[in-house]
DNA sequence: CTAAACCGAATGAATGTTCAATCGGTTTAG
DNA sequence: CTAAACCGATTGAACATTCATTCGGTTTAG
């Protein structure tokens, strides 16, 4: 965990916040400084260009999802549990944080995102579905296919909050991580 | 079922094209106008500004989708088999048509389409899904909640084959399609 | 005292949009 | 039948604006 500057947070900050409202493009530099309180030339003391801000800026956020995911790993739930949870909690982050799911939106679809290859096979979630199978607690598929669907999932779910006039209401929310782990679960 | 002219339908294909390929900035009109062998100007004919050019292309490909779905629909079919149908068929027009699908998460994600309040409960998915509810085939849960649940999975399912590393096997696309079956069908 | 943090006006390249002019075809008038 | 009038599509150079980035200077922290 870095110590990051306070001003540098300021920056990030206003820059989610922004790209949230007024888009990926439609956010200048010249707009991230008014709303951050701080000069241009301090954008460019800590980032080299505006794509490395964004993409820094996607890291760090990214990390705070692992997190998440590593907290819930490691109580000490059943494994039915540990998913419901890893759901709930990503859920609720995005629904506290939905500059953060937007950003996200936005990125993984920009070509900062794309033409990259992923190792999607590599990472806590991808061992949490693997640990599953051999367990036969979930169906045997590829581990990386589970993760894939269950984070899109989850986003999709909050989407489905955030844009309006779907608001959720608790034991939907419920019935709804209960259908991706009908799913995916061995019967 | 309009008449585009050329012109038209060229500068269309090249904003999706190039869109994808640099994303939603980073694609000036210079460049649509380049690549589509057409005059700036000439988009200014047929759109009042670039944000129109955009919102029409989004349009426009939002009514393809929508005809597949109603082709699907329109067959003799069980109610799973128009279920397996419909996820199938925009799968593959998501693949065979990777521009689309990139453009529309980004578009769905942008600030043109945030802050509008979608009539989801409307369209004939949410139609389809509430008739599977009376039916009992599928379990109650609020059809537009389905709905958006269903097209979130088509893509995140085909963008798990695009983006890279996870070409799915006929099998697995199956599996993938049943697992939401499983998740949504009463036992 | 020094180096790092910070400032913000200045810069120049890039971008969305305009508009006067051209072109090919179709209607109209004689 | 013919030529003039007219039309909408198309062009691309010109314009004003916006934007990312730079840089010389000032403040702050150790």
């Amino acid at each position: 965990m870095e110590k990051i500057s306070d001003k540098k947070k300021a920056i990030f900050s206003s820059a989610l916040d922004l790209i949230k409202e007024h888009g990926f493009h439609g956010t200048p530099i010249s707009m991230v400084v008014k709303h951050a309180g701080v000069a241009a030339g301090t954008v460019y003391h800590y980032f080299d260009s505006k794509d490395e801000l964004i993409c820094e800026l996607y890291a760090y956020n990214r990390s705070r999802l692992i997190r998440i995911i590593e907290e819930v790993l490691a109580e000490n739930l059943s494994y039915k549990q540990k998913f419901f949870g890893i759901y709930i909690n990503l859920y609720d982050f995005y629904i506290d944080n939905t500059n953060v799911l937007i950003f996200f939106e936005q990125f993984v679809n920009s070509p900062y995102n794309l033409n990259k290859n992923y190792a999607h096979s590599q990472g806590q979630l991808s061992d949490f579905f693997r640990e599953g199978i051999e367990n036969g607690a979930i169906k045997t598929i590829r581990p990386e296919i589970l993760k894939v669907l269950t984070l899109g999932s989850i986003a999709t779910t909050a989407k489905l909050h955030i844009f309006g006039n779907l608001s959720l209401r608790e034991s939907e929310l419920k019935q709804i991580v209960e259908i991706l782990w009908d799913g995916i679960s061995s019967t």
